[in-house]
DNA sequence: TATGAATGAGCTTTCATTCAT
DNA sequence: TATGAATGAAAGCTCATTCAT
């Protein structure tokens, strides 16, 4: 069993706190994209959430903080889906699979390029950096997790187990990296020229 | 004589209010790089330009205000220089030398995208737009007029004169607009191509 | 049960609230009667009210609403005198307990040209006009809501209940009026010519 | 003589200083008038005088000193004007001619009561009173003392003329206060009843 | 846990007053 | 004298954060 979490083992209570935080993430994400970080208030969070302002704080040192985690959140939303449509092709290669799922992260960004103006120019904060291993992430760090395990699996005979992390790691801000500065500022070239270089690396990576 | 603002022959203290606008205006620039436009207060403005808080609305109606100047003025410092290099070329052909100019400030624009990012993702706020018709804008507003004469008289056989403004402004809107969403979004795609397409557009208007 | 709000089953916390509420709106009486409304800051009214100068914002909007607020608030305590100095006379005819009532204002009114010549030179403020309507008096309009049902009642007979209360405005509005003009300017005569011709007004419009 | 000042003899200067005082003044009381001593503001002032702001502090100390010269002016005018009034009568008698100065200044006041709210709500600090003794209002001294003049030649024969000046200033000071509190506030009662009792005061001083 | 009233630091803005020219 | 640019104290107001309930 792969689940950081066991959903189903939770009493009606601690649902009910992640529920909330659900809400208050979702509530900051809609804030950020309308009004910009700078411009929302506490008090817009926690309208939007249906919930006092002190409960803000249950939840949240401050607004960086959900900042961060509103960029991790999206993040993991990206690539849980680009995961699931990795898997449903069946690939035989894990190798192959996997340049599959990047690739579904960097069509996705190049379509949703308000992600990458508004949260994601920020994306060097998001999932693929060390903000996970400061106090306040716990939840977020359990998600991400979980991929780790995955990719740990598939590569066990390529990649040492105990620095399957690092390797993984290393290859998200590759490709976080470059989708930031080719989508966003078009260098050092195009995202599809950017694109042929990257997974050149990756695959030698994985060899 | 196209000079808008004779400094020769304006009194020191004329020059001194001159200078200190000027003044104001690169520590606001400064402070929206380093801190971005929301973290800027009016106080770290005129500290870093060595006035009292108060006298900043001696020369700016609001925060808003200088964001627009300091756009217009950064942009008219990359239209003189782009000038200038077109200026020393010598060219005989007018609408060459106005190409070359327009390739000049894309080319600035390509290799200063911080500009791009801080101040020019107002870019639509700039020298291209209805702000400098509003009321305290007025110098920003001569410097603009004297590239609009010059632009007049270069084209008075294929533009009519009393359209000459108008023409230069739709040119450079295009020119702004296509390096907004190319430099920066990659749309509708680089820089390069777009182009081609852009000066081909213009040598038809200029014909 | 006439009583707005019943402040029996209110909590101890919103019993505080009101309590808070009613400390500025003194605080702030005293400071216009000492200094004036110009003169008197946020600052001096919530020191008086010894609370932080932000709570002033959790209760009103601005210092032009607590004027608002005071006056209705001081023009609320001289119609509650003068209703329980109506009552306790015990008159059979309602018409004549009524016009004693509102002969007990003028009274009051007379006897405190302070209050005339501080908050009531904005008489046609207080509470005989339209700010009651507007948002942010909710609390006094709960008051004054009181009294007007007491009238409805006390004249179903010759007014129409859904007009009472608009009869009663105009009456306490022609009452106002005639306080201010004829005790502050003694305009168009002295107020005791004035309430006898006032008097005879009402008296016809209440039988 | 009694002119305090001699025009005839000033300088174009000198008279131009004379005139641009007039402004200022002119310009606050229309200023006060309008929006209130407090609204007022300096640039208010010297914008309606058609001067520069720091032309305001060669004629007076502050905002306060000025209220109280306009007043004063404003004073003196009424002072004039029921003077010739008085004087275009010929009188036979002094003291009637007296007795209907005041009646003149007093219907002049009743008449103008937008004087005695602005204005004048702060007659006690007219011509009435001290402050002509202070520094700062030279001026207006001069002014007052043709007046102080004239009364104790009238009744050098009953009035020590030593104690002419504070005859006088007492006697307008009676009026000043009855004025004030019977006009504006119907206190002790209504301006003609008062009257009479003030002019049988004044006429055992004169006798 | 959850609340939301209370706080006060910190920001924007105004304006009386000064002072070099 | 006259000017008006410069100043900075002081005001209004916002909002992140705390804490008693």
């Amino acid at each position: 069993m792969n689940k950081a979490i066991d959903y189903e083992n939770l009493s009606k209570k601690e649902l009910n706190k992640i529920k909330k935080r659900k809400r208050l993430i979702e509530s900051a994400y809609n804030c950020f994209l309308e009004k910009g970080f700078e411009k929302t208030t506490i008090g817009d969070i926690t309208d939007g959430a249906n919930v006092a302002k002190g409960t803000f704080y249950l939840y949240f040192k401050d607004k960086v903080q959900i900042q961060n985690v509103v960029t991790l959140y999206k993040s993991y939303g990206v690539i849980q889906q680009s995961l699931a449509l990795s898997r449903e092709r069946k690939f035989d290669d894990k190798t192959e699979e996997f340049i599959y799922f990047l690739n579904e992260i960097i069509n996705y960004l190049e379509n949703h390029t308000e992600m990458l103006n508004t949260i994601y120019n920020n994306l060097s904060k998001g999932i693929f950096n060390a903000i996970l291993y400061q106090e306040g992430y716990e939840q977020e760090r359990d998600s991400v997790n979980e991929i780790v395990l995955e990719f740990s699996n598939s590569f066990k005979n390529v990649i040492d187990p105990g620095e399957a992390r690092e390797v993984l790691f290393i290859i998200l801000e590759m490709v976080g990296g470059v989708c930031y500065n080719s989508i966003i500022l078009n260098q050092p070239s195009n995202i599809e020229d950017m694109k042929l270089v990257l997974f050149k690396c990756i695959r030698k990576i994985l060899s």
